[in-house]
This record gives C-alpha cells, sequence and structure tokens, in this order.
DNA sequence: TTGCCGCCTTGATGCAGATCAAGGCGCGAA
DNA sequence: TTCGCGCCTTGATCTGCATCAAGGCGGCAA
C-alpha cells in the first residue's frame, strides 16, 4: 500500500500510482503523462450528471467529491465520496449513472477518454489496476449497504467518523496510534445526512449524544475531536467481533 | 447485449461470454476450456466465508446464492444476488469481505485462481471484460444502496419485483411486452427481507398490501403474478422521471 | 390419516427516526 | 456595528417500521 512511495511524481497525480504505477512500464506512463491536464471545480460544482458523456477520465488531486443520486421528490442519496487519489469515470462506458458534485473545491487530473481507453486495450497492467480499484470500491459500497440496511443512526454517524478517521490515516501513513484525533469534517451537516440514509436533524442529534457521552468534542461543527479512538470503537464491530481493519 | 448469441457453448459456461467472448482470441478459450471444471452447492450450502481464502473463481450455471454480511447480533444484509451468468470471486485478491450462500441448489463453473490470473495478466481483453462486468456491479450495488437509505418498504418491495422481471427479461431476451408476468421467487420471505433492510413480517405484510391493491396476485408464496407491470412501474421512477431501464 | 415442522401471515403494541417548527450562531457585506 | 443569510441545533409531535405474539397453511414422514 505503499505505492505511494514508489516515485515522487505520484503525488503530484493521483492515478499515476493507483492505477499504473505499480507494474507499468515507462511507455505508458510516458503516453499518461501526455493526455492529462488538470482542472479546478469550485465547492458546489458539478462535475458531472447522471446519462452525461464524459469525454475525460479524472482522478481527485485535492478536495472532496461527492456522488449521488436524487429522486423525483427531492429524497437524495450519497452513493460515494471521492477523496484525494480517488478515480472518477468509467473505462469502457461513455456515460455515469450517478451524479458527481464538488463538495469543497476539487482539483482533477484528466486523461482523454479515448486515449486513456487504448492504453487500457494495450497494457493489462493498466487494466488489472483498474479491475484492483473498482473491487475496492464494490466493497465500501457493499460495506454500506450493511450500514444503510441495518445500522442504527448512532452506529452510522460512528462509522461515517471512523471511516473518516482510517482514510486520513491510510493518507499520511499514519498508524492508529492512541491518543487524540482531529477531524476537519468535508461535508455540511445534510450532506452526512445524505451519505447516511438520514435526515439533518437526527444527523445533528446524534453528533449532540456523542458529544454528551464524551465520545466526541467538536470546538466547531466541522472540527470533530476524538478523545480516545478505542471509545467509539465497540460499536462498530462486524460478525468478527473485531472492529473494522 | 447478445454476446450471448456470440457461441453457443457459452450457454454451458457463461463465464464464456460473460468474461470473454466479446474479443478473446482462441488461445484464451482453449486456457479456460483447459482449468474449468463443475461443481454444484446444495440449497441452504455455503459456497464461501467472508475472510476465507478461495483458490477458484467461479461463474454462476444455474441455480441463487447470496452475497451477505451478518453482524455479531444477528442483524443481516444482503449485498449481492447472483444469479445465471454472474460471477463469484476477486481476481487478484485471495479472500473474500461477504459470506457467499446457495440459496438454491446452484451450479458452478469454477477457475484455478492461480490459471485465471495469469491469463488476465496476460490479455488486456480479459481484464477489460472483467472490468466492465465489476463496474456493472459497482452500479447495482450503488442502487441498492439508493433504495436501502432512502425508499420505503412498499417502494423496496416492488423494486425487488421490477429487477426479478428485468433481469428474467434480459435473460430470455425477451423484451418487456404488456401483458402478466409470472415470477418464481429464488427467495424465501427472510432472505428477501435481508435483501431490502426490512423485516421478514413488514416484508410479508407489503406483499399482502400490493396483492389488495390489485398489483399482483400471490397463488402460492414464492409465486407472484403481475397483470400489469405498468401498474407497478410508476412508483419506481428515479430522478429523470421515468423508470428503470 | 395424523401430526410435525418450516414458512408465511396477521394482529397489537412500542419506539427510532421523520417531520414540523422555532430559534441560535458565525460570518461576510453594507 | 448591524443586518442578513447559511448552517446548525433543539424541542414537540407524528408515523412507519420493528418487535412481540399468535396462529394458519402446506408438505412430508410415520
Amino acid at each position: 500500500m505503499n505505492l505511494r512511495l514508489a516515485r515522487t511524481s505520484c503525488i503530484e497525480c493521483p492515478i499515476r500510482h493507483r492505477a499504473v504505477c505499480a507494474e507499468c512500464d515507462d511507455t505508458e506512463l510516458a503516453v499518461l503523462e501526455g493526455i492529462k491536464s488538470y482542472v479546478t471545480v469550485p465547492k458546489g460544482g458539478r462535475i458531472a450528471e447522471a446519462g452525461e458523456s464524459l469525454d475525460h477520465l479524472s482522478s481527485v488531486v485535492s478536495g472532496c467529491a461527492t456522488v449521488s443520486k436524487t429522486l423525483a421528490d427531492g429524497r437524495r442519496q450519497m452513493v460515494g465520496l471521492l477523496l484525494p487519489s480517488d478515480f472518477i469515470g468509467r473505462p469502457g462506458r461513455a456515460t455515469l449513472s450517478f451524479d458527481i458534485e464538488a463538495a469543497t473545491d476539487v482539483t482533477l487530473c484528466r486523461f482523454q477518454r479515448r486515449a486513456f481507453e487504448a492504453i487500457i486495450r494495450s497494457s493489462p497492467n493498466v487494466a488489472r489496476r483498474l479491475l484492483t480499484m473498482t473491487l475496492d470500491e464494490l466493497d465500501v459500497a457493499r460495506d454500506w449497504q450493511v450500514l444503510l440496511g441495518r445500522l442504527t443512526a448512532r452506529e452510522r454517524v460512528i462509522h461515517f467518523l471512523l471511516s473518516l478517521v482510517r482514510r486520513e490515516a491510510t493518507e499520511t501513513g499514519a498508524a492508529h496510534r492512541s491518543g487524540p484525533v482531529r477531524l476537519e469534517l468535508p461535508l455540511s451537516r445534510e450532506m452526512i445526512a445524505d451519505y447516511l440514509g438520514l435526515t439533518i436533524e437526527t444527523t445533528s442529534r446524534q453528533f449532540t449524544a456523542l458529544r454528551k457521552d464524551g465520545l466526541i468534542e467538536t470546538p466547531t461543527a466541522r472540527t470533530i475531536v476524538v478523545p480516545d479512538l478505542l471509545n467509539l470503537m465497540p460499536e462498530a464491530m462486524d460478525e468478527d467481533g473485531g472492529p473494522i481493519a
């Protein structure tokens, strides 16, 4: 998982390590280099809409974007959260099935779809790497299904916080040492509610309840401090009886 | 989508058309032929367990299997339903994250994992085909997230029935002509409840309600007749205002 | 034929989370 | 400094689904 360290240039454009660095050769890298470009989408901006055809695949360099669906009557469910190094787009497919929006300012590293697909066609390494990434996304989606189908509001909020902590830990490479953890939430309460399949009021009440129980502190609404991760963990156990890896 | 028609032998072993038929060459087919074997798992049997390491990848030839997670306290959520032509396993990954069980007697076409992965490594076609299949699964999982997060019990049951109808239609190649449709449910009420994130009682009551409303008939508990699909459809609309494709 | 056992249905009641409603707080603009 | 506007919190009430409980039905074995 420290592919990131393999080539320092990967930090600039995560796709280079996540999709291809592991075993790609220099030709592939050179081609990718030639077809990429950067764009920044302002907070609240639409990155893509369901049904729309995309002529770029991209990778999140910085910021936070959401993948969601809105029903005719306004009900909305988030189905994906895109953070740096996550991939956007469906190689081999021109259209998306969900809306993608910028939750904060988002910088993307984009690749022309046709050129990128040509690389996939010729290189088993790239296709294989994308397959692995997609399988990971599928696991995330399925764990999310369990959360939405069976967890209580309190458990959902705890899982959300833990997933952010875990995500941050793998970003920085830090092992989850004990001691207080500080989180800057990239999402508003409304977005968190859409993430968790709850209403904004219930979400807010759960944050309040966790604070009253001493499990978290909330210096500001968007800043969460977890004095001791272990206190939060026990409620997030799965069938193995252990906290999520 | 009529890859199935490309080679009749595909019917015998769906992986041949779903994973590789589209553009594979004869060498790849020959290798697959050499590493496959068939097994039948009886109804209720365990096909794989979360965390277990698998040395086969397989494809469902007949029957119905479920992908699910059970929490420590017994709460259970289904996250995948495997019907003929669906693929089991995670190329490049030795272990599963979810339990897979036979909902009916299930016949699998299995491939030795190492040999299959060797094919993936050498053939962009196979890797690309698997990527497409996995992206499709991801879309299904995300639509399922919307169902679990935001739909009412009644809407969930309707979606479930429509997804079976749609699935059956693509299997038989029949367009969704109007007129009555008959469905044999491959799942018990309890499994349907786990699929939909509901209790068995609520699920049963919703079937009763749909029957009282004249939207379905239930000659037996496992047999559903839908007199007119269009009556069922309107409640299953998404943001585009149209029924699911 | 009878009785058992799984599976399904139905009824009564309870409760978690939705809904409706009313502020509070912080921040940027005038 | 004050106003206005997002965003968040809190309270009161409602309700859809869960829970608890009791049969019904159909298939299979003795």
